[in-house]
DNA sequence: CTGAATCCCCCAAGATACTG
DNA sequence: CAGTATCTTGGGGGATTCAG
């Protein structure tokens, strides 16, 4: 490896394939919500609204697998499983943070642009 | 604009909007590329390696629109066309740069959480 | 309650061919 | 050189149903 720069086209892809990873339609909403503590699968539902049981189940399971956060199943009847987020999951919320500042505070900037962009394209 | 805590659901879904936008399959490397230096379009093309035309057209005017990049077409013959990152592209890059940083001082724990987590599902 | 399994739709994305 | 137009396909994502 070359400790003089990470600028080669090998990391940027394996940025590209954490930010596809993460930049899904689900997965950040859920770490989000659960970054205020562990939830139960139907509360965590409840808690972001509009997604299916599948889509719920097939991103916690990814990002289970990907280490970002735990599953801790409880035998009781009814049966209950907690999900939380590991402290792989609570550090990736630091940069993450970092762009969602970012993205807040110039979503006006883009949607300026695209105003413009579509405006002159209309015409 | 809000000078509240950006804890809401709704700057968490503006949030993986951009994620989604910027975490798809090209834009993070045309970007990267651009970060160098202004390039014409087969340049990109080439620098980047595996991408369509198509792709590339498509990836670079949805940039564009964004307001991410320039798009200068000089009329001569042959015909040339630069691209160039504007400030906004340019100042994208810093929060991304962090996202990057991380993911490539991290991807070691999360390939390993993958192969305990395949490794436990397929014993 | 917490999932797994199945069906289905739509669109991102690639291949190919043509144009200014 | 820098695109556009068209066709095709793989898979993301939703609705529904079944199971432990």
């Amino acid at each position: 490896m070359k400790p003089e720069h990470l600028h080669g086209t090998e990391d940027c892809r394996a940025v590209s394939q954490i930010l596809q990873r993460i930049g899904d339609k689900w997965s950040l909403l859920v770490v989000r919500r659960l970054g205020d503590g562990p939830m139960r699968f139907n509360e965590l539902r409840r808690a972001i609204g509009g997604i299916s049981q599948k889509m719920l189940t097939t991103t916690l399971r990814t990002l289970e697998r990907d280490g970002f956060v735990t599953r801790t199943i409880f035998a009781t009847v009814p049966p209950r499983v907690d999900y939380e987020l590991t402290d792989l999951g609570r550090e990736l919320e630091i940069p993450v943070k970092g762009l969602a500042e970012w993205a807040i505070v110039n979503s006006g900037r883009i949607n300026e642009a695209r105003r413009r962009f579509d405006g002159e394209n209309a015409a």
